[in-house]
DNA sequence: ACGGTGATAATCT
DNA sequence: GATTATCACCGTA
């Protein structure tokens, strides 16, 4: 068998463990994986928005909001919090110590294995660019859903493995959010510079 | 550029 | 039980 430049492997929990706005950066590059009875698929993330729960206006567990739906963002790091917007999927990770409700949005991946999969999840979509291009685009290209609400990332069936090292990373404001204050003017939003597969501005 | 779509859960009354 | 809020996408102009 070929060694180790190939093996993919889930990330250890230390990966975790660090600060939300360098995680953010730390996870572009990074393959996301999700392995499902109809086969795998999986695609390098290009970018990303960190959310700071406490001091975040734009986060839904701003001020420290507990609810059932923030619940586990105050656990452990590493774990998924997914949400649903309208008919869409989005897929966080999150990060911080426990009782921080801190996490990273996944916006846009790179398809790189399971395509057909994609391609077929993704039907009606001609452009290979559209399949993953959005956060709600790409969970369904992936096919992550809430039931994946809670999961932990060092585990199968969905996982983040080492991928490659971005040679440049280009930061911004967010997107989608028009909360007052000025939590919309932080530049929490982190992409691969000049890729392709990132998610439009507005 | 614009509008229709529509799932979940918190917060009223 | 009704209202409100939420980290979008897609087809049609």
């Amino acid at each position: 068998m070929t060694r180790s430049l190939l093996a993919i492997e889930p990330l250890p929990l230390l990966f975790y463990q660090q600060p939300t706005l360098e995680l953010a950066q730390s996870l572009l590059g990074c393959l996301l994986v999700h392995e499902t009875a109809e086969g795998t698929a999986s695609g390098f993330i290009v970018e990303t928005e960190a959310y700071k729960g406490p001091f975040d206006r734009a986060a839904h567990s701003f001020n420290n909001r507990r609810t059932k739906r923030t619940e586990v963002m105050f656990g452990r790091s590493g774990h998924a919090y997914t949400h649903t917007m309208h008919t869409h999927c989005l897929l966080n990770v999150v990060s911080s110590d426990i009782d921080c409700p801190e996490g990273v949005l996944i916006r846009a991946i790179e398809p790189f294995s399971g395509k057909n999969l994609m391609k077929h999840r993704r039907r009606g979509m001609e452009n290979e660019i559209n399949w993953t291009n959005g956060p709600g685009k790409l969970t369904k290209a992936l096919g992550v859903s809430m039931d994946l609400y809670g999961h932990d990332l060092t585990s199968p069936p969905l996982y983040i493995a080492r991928g490659f090292t971005p040679s440049e990373i280009s930061a911004g404001p967010r997107v989608g959010i028009d909360n007052s204050g000025e939590a919309k003017d932080y530049p929490w939003r982190f992409w691969v510079a000049n890729h392709p597969f990132v998610s439009k501005f507005r």
